[in-house]
DNA sequence: CGATCCTTTCGTAAATCTACGAACATTTCG
DNA sequence: CGAAATGTTCGTAGATTTACGAAAGGATCG
């Protein structure tokens, strides 16, 4: 992913929507929009967008686009997050973790599980 | 804080500066703003918006404004990180923490060392 | 003094985003 | 068939952001 466009805050609500369902069409995108839920056609039209920025791709299937998505939400978090370390951390997940454990948004009983859970993974 | 204005990427750009060196005259900002460094005027305007809209407050010093940020970069980063963590890690921070260990941006012996570091400071 | 700097304030052109209606095509059904 | 429902495409008005120049008011210095 050497190139990401950026979204704005509608196209990052409606991807959000559109990572929920999968693959569908709109009408299954606007069902799964949070609140507030935008009209058809805005929605609509946000989807040609983020189709135009690569996110998503369409498949005509009789006289109705499926859209895709291709942008992997996993992705997608990482280099939100790379950008929000970079500038607010150092560039260190150390530090931005050290953070929210002082704040305790996260408990050391918490970090343990994590811990366990990787190593096991090995 | 009940409520906080969204800055756009420039005025976030602009208040990084800011942070990093505290209270300080539009030339100092200027000076410790990462590249590309907008014109004189740009940051200018910018500060006079982040003014506004609460991130500084500023004192007149003789001819000269002199800014000090009122909005903590802790507090900042919390709020921004909050929204983050509510639309991508269904609102939980060992979620998040989790997806960069598994994502080896962070390691187990990193989080022992915050775990040690958190339960010292008691 | 007069030229030069430094800074602020004001205004605005251009770009982008937001939000959605109008128009049109297709399908569905009574 | 004809009405209603469903969906797409196109265009655009208005808001917001971006980026910066012009103008003006000191301060400075040769």
């Amino acid at each position: 992913m050497l190139f990401m466009e950026k979204l704005t805050q509608q196209e990052e609500t409606a991807m959000l929507a559109i990572w929920k369902v999968g693959k569908g069409f709109v009408k299954d995108f606007l069902e799964a929009h949070s609140a507030p839920v935008p009209p058809y056609t805005t929605l609509a039209s946000t989807i040609k967008n983020l189709e135009k920025k690569g996110f998503l791709e369409s498949r005509k299937m009789g006289n109705v686009y499926e859209y895709t998505p291709i942008m992997e939400e996993a992705a997608y978090k990482q280099r939100f997050m790379n950008g929000f370390v970079k500038d607010y951390f150092e560039n260190s997940y150390k530090e931005l973790v050290s953070f929210f454990a002082k704040e305790k948004k996260i408990s050391p009983a918490e970090l343990k599980e994590i811990i366990s859970m990787i190593e096991k993974g090995k």
